[in-house]
DNA sequence: TCCGTAGATTATTATTTGGTCATGTTTGCC
DNA sequence: GGCAAACATGACCAAATAATAATCTACGGA
């Protein structure tokens, strides 16, 4: 289970994360508000927890971006300021939770926990993630950094199965077989014809390209 | 919208509920642990908000008790002791939050709020709305743009599974099923000729459609 | 009984999709 | 460097799917 931290003061920074590895978690560190966003777009926390005050962009507009990217991983703010107002706009922004600082190790942790229970109850296991691509299973929508993307239904069913193996090369053969459910090679460039279609949805126009072709192999998203 | 106070301090208790009515909201008062279980049982509430110490029952017991009892009113814990490890019995027992004396009103109201949107997810609804689009399942009326719109008992029905099922696809055989109840395929394209008129209905005139088509997977509203 | 309405069915037309093909491009190997 | 295989790309088109209109049926009330 990843968690991801942003907190700019690295004592406090170097406190949460032994605690966070004693309980048992993975956890990712950024050191600004801007790093802390491009981790928590690309990466698939359970959780972050965001300090308000940061170098380069605050907590606060961090998670408001998260937001609008549809990026819903729970976040539990921290702030040296424990005044009221700061408090609402923290749970306004789109966080879930919020902790005035100083805090005690063990109630940051009861609260993560509380988080992630509650967004496990939630969470369908309906979208998929992979860096700024969302998939949102049930609404059948798909975004690329926060812009939505139109597929149709084969594309949808193709950029599913690679994003369930994410990372993983899948050979057009296994393709052919889940996407197509054709049991037998088709004689055909349908698969090339369709990822071709693919990247230009997907990858157009974006610096870092997700869909990669591994020549002789396959295929794979990452 | 009712919301629910266990609380035994009579000062308090008077503050929180005046501020709360202010706020719109229906407050109950219960000023034991016992009474308040049995009403929070009894009653359907959108949030309680309940003291830890208090006669008869103890707000913790209490909230144990109710979840055993799968009732699922989010709970917020007040408490004079600020001591971490009361916080986090209060997590643990099943509270959502927890929130120490003294606490300033404007703070406790935002945190209810936070926990009853999160909570609207699974609530059970009179109304329905989608956009501009509003069902009042009581009365059996629909209003696009607070113009009031006829519709017929079975286009009614699809509507209100379309509108149940908000941003979400459901497929032609989903809506046979839920609609017509029928339990196969019947051959026919009533729901085609079916959604055809609502559509005829809702979006007509309007520059925003609702009611999108997937081809080859179904329809949404949205 | 007759009419009106709700709702189902059928027929027709319009639209979209997704596979195929032809061609261009890249890659890796000898 | 030349070559062949693998892959990318774009245009095309037939089939699938959906929208719409028209027609039919069943039922309840006057």
């Amino acid at each position: 289970m990843k968690i991801l931290l942003v907190e700019d003061d690295e004592r406090t920074a170097a406190f949460i994360i032994k605690g966070l590895r004693q309980a048992g978690y993975i956890v990712e560190h950024a050191s600004d508000g801007e790093t802390g966003l491009a981790l928590a777009e690309c990466e698939q926390y359970a959780a972050a927890v965001v300090d308000i005050m940061l170098p380069r962009r605050d907590g606060l507009s961090m998670v408001e971006q998260l937001r609008r990217h549809k990026v819903l991983t729970p976040v539990i703010f921290l702030s040296a300021k424990s005044a009221v107002d700061d408090r609402i706009k923290g749970l306004q922004s789109g966080g879930d939770d919020y902790l005035p600082k100083p805090f005690a190790f063990s109630e940051l942790l009861a609260r993560i926990q509380a988080l992630m229970r509650r967004a496990a109850a939630i969470a369908e296991p309906t979208s998929l993630t992979v860096a700024d691509l969302t998939m949102d299973l049930i609404r059948r929508k798909v975004w690329r950094a926060g812009q939505e993307i139109e597929l149709q239904a084969k594309e949808f069913a193709l950029l599913e199965y690679l994003m369930r193996n994410n990372g993983r090369v899948v050979s057009k053969i296994m393709i052919i077989e889940h996407v197509w459910d054709y049991s037998f090679d088709p004689q055909t460039n349908i698969v090339e014809a369709r990822i071709c279609r693919l990247r230009d949805k997907v990858d157009r126009g974006s610096e870092r390209k997700l869909i990669h072709t591994l020549r002789g192999i396959g295929y794979k998203i990452e």
